[in-house]
DNA sequence: AACCTCAAATACAGCGCTGTAAAATGCAGC
DNA sequence: GCTGCATTTTACAGCGCTGTATTTGAGGTT
């Protein structure tokens, strides 16, 4: 049982090889205190000699840790978490943490119950993207549980560390961007009721840069978040007789998508005639004709910040907020623009 | 140090309160050894009260496991795979496993690494959902490292368990429904060129079983797995001028959305005149105008098959192959049919 | 050369659980 | 009431790692 050849080296193995303590190892494999470089060396060729993997679940034993955190989203199965929950996989191997990944179907009950009640597994920390979650339910959590939100759905009053994009900046980033060959009459879709009001702020800014109005006829909240609600709204709006808008700022992809079908099925053409931007990069350009330009966020940035700042949180500490960046991707929805059209 | 009241319970403590030894709770925990039903409800009773947890770091380590099983997809992002990922994690925390989402890019090399190569974490398993992976591949993994494999590309020559549903069987109930009400001119559209060979063989076999005969310049191979393949594909036939399909069966959902883009646009109201049917049910159907009828495997089914079948796997074993059920969802693309067109 | 300081390395207990082997208990049968 | 055997329970040594307290030793000062 002791260290035969075909079985994985444990730290006295290498400990053994390497002629110095255990703890010397440890100490070498985790970086945290200083040893002098002659041993550092010789421990890291034991350990490439031997092929050592560390233990997880012996050292989240010793350490008192279970390793696991969990990432919330109210769905898995909606493009824009699933790209985000692949990206904070990749970002946690950085860390040894394993990725709990949850679904709390945008319940309020569900989202505070991750950092309530007990779970099988202890968690290290919670990532959530809530829908729901009030700044009264973040107070109520163990305090002892790192959490870092995410998303839109938060703000100052919620006493948490926060990543996210500027959304009011990226709103501004995507108008502007219509704006930029003359596109004149530009009509912003916002689902009601919370109207994602940070990315309208930011189409209002770059009218206002422009030196136009804002026509707040020309905003639109749709009833819902679904293609289809975009679709509806924006078809009744052209079936008025209302002079037609020559842009689209969808604030959101979906709603974008509604928007090129509502205008498509009216004979309206994307974008000669109508330019679109949508927000929020969903894997889905591949379906839409045309495929669409929109406001990426960096999900990388935002995996690796949120997962930064939950291993730097401390119990008592300040929340931070963090931003991440985002581009605009221009795709052919608003093609033409910026090339001489 | 000694179980301080908020501290969280051991075994060892739920012994004391039980009066029993420490052994006796793992066996109550466990299930696996018989304990007397007295001492059994006097463990309960003092876990109850305590609140006892199994510390899964601790039990991982005694028994020389990591708890944690890896499921390997394509992508994360593509829906099919997001909301089959979302069912697993329900799945696994029966078991008490923990879930590490990997994506493989639906390259070879990536899915042969996470069978061969040594991982950060020491896995309990693998559940993959291979495009690429050969039988030989499969024959070179670790033969300690249980596998279990998903979906279509994989046949009998792949020696591991698999679970998938019957396509064949699918692929008939589904153009059996074009059928049922009389539609005539049923085309299929399936990707080259492995084609989803079995899909193929359920058309057929819907086909013979009407006493309608094949014809062979009605089955489409699109050039890719993208919807734009498959508008491609049908709309050249569309614009060839050849006598127009009263039905499509497209081989997955994608290149069904791409179907009714080209019919759509080539002024074909679907379903009344183009009835179409898709197959994987990825949660897009709201983007979709028509909404898609579709075959729908039981990703649950799946999820708990494939699972099952990892943990009763055993170094030496058969491979077992497991078929999930399916279900056909009917939506607006084929409305009317079965209530009298 | 003796002394002090501080960085580097060590020894070892213990994290909470399970496997093993040994001990205790219950229950027939006589 | 005792023996023998099956069933239930126990004691305890690890699993592989890290934290703490302690020892070692290198390098600078007098």
């Amino acid at each position: 049982m002791t260290s035969s050849p075909n079985m994985q080296a444990r730290l006295v193995d290498v400990a053994k090889v390497a002629g110095v303590s255990m703890k010397t190892v440890s100490n070498v494999v985790n970086g945290s205190v200083p040893v002098r470089e002659a041993t550092r060396k010789r421990v890291l060729a034991a350990i490439e000699q031997l092929g050592y993997r560390p233990n997880v679940a012996a050292r989240n034993l010793a350490k008192g840790r279970s390793g696991v955190i969990a990432f919330a989203v109210p769905q898995l199965d909606r493009p824009y978490f699933a790209s985000l929950a692949a990206r904070m996989l990749d970002e946690a191997e950085t860390y040894g943490w394993t990725v709990q990944i949850h679904q709390t179907g945008g319940q309020r009950e569900a989202e505070l119950a991750l950092l309530t009640e007990r779970q099988p597994v202890r968690l290290d920390g919670v990532v959530m993207s809530p829908l729901q979650l009030t700044p009264e339910d973040v107070h109520r959590r163990d305090p002892a549980l790192p959490l870092v939100l995410l998303g839109e759905n938060v703000d100052q009053s919620h006493r948490a560390d926060h990543v996210g994009i500027d959304n009011r900046e990226a709103g501004r980033a995507a108008t502007e961007h219509l704006l930029s060959d003359g596109r004149q009459r530009v009509m912003a879709l916002a689902p009601g009721p919370n109207l994602k009001v940070e990315r309208l702020h930011g189409y209002r800014d770059a009218l206002a840069a422009a030196g136009l109005g804002v026509d707040e006829d020309m905003v639109l909240a749709t009833e819902g978040v679904r293609g289809e609600d975009a679709e509806l709204t924006l078809g009744r709006w052209l079936d008025s007789g209302r002079p037609a808008p020559d842009a689209v700022f969808a604030a959101t992809d979906w709603l974008a998508m509604g928007a090129i079908r509502a205008l498509v099925l009216r004979g309206r053409k994307v974008p000669q005639q109508v330019a679109v931007v949508g927000f929020d990069d969903i894997p889905y350009d591949l379906a839409i004709l045309p495929t669409l330009t929109t406001v990426a966020p960096d999900r990388v940035a935002i995996a690796r910040l949120a997962l930064q700042a939950l291993r730097d949180q401390e119990p008592g500490g300040e929340p931070v907020r963090l931003r991440a960046p985002f581009s605009l991707v221009v795709r052919e929805s608003t093609a033409g623009i910026r090339r001489g059209r």
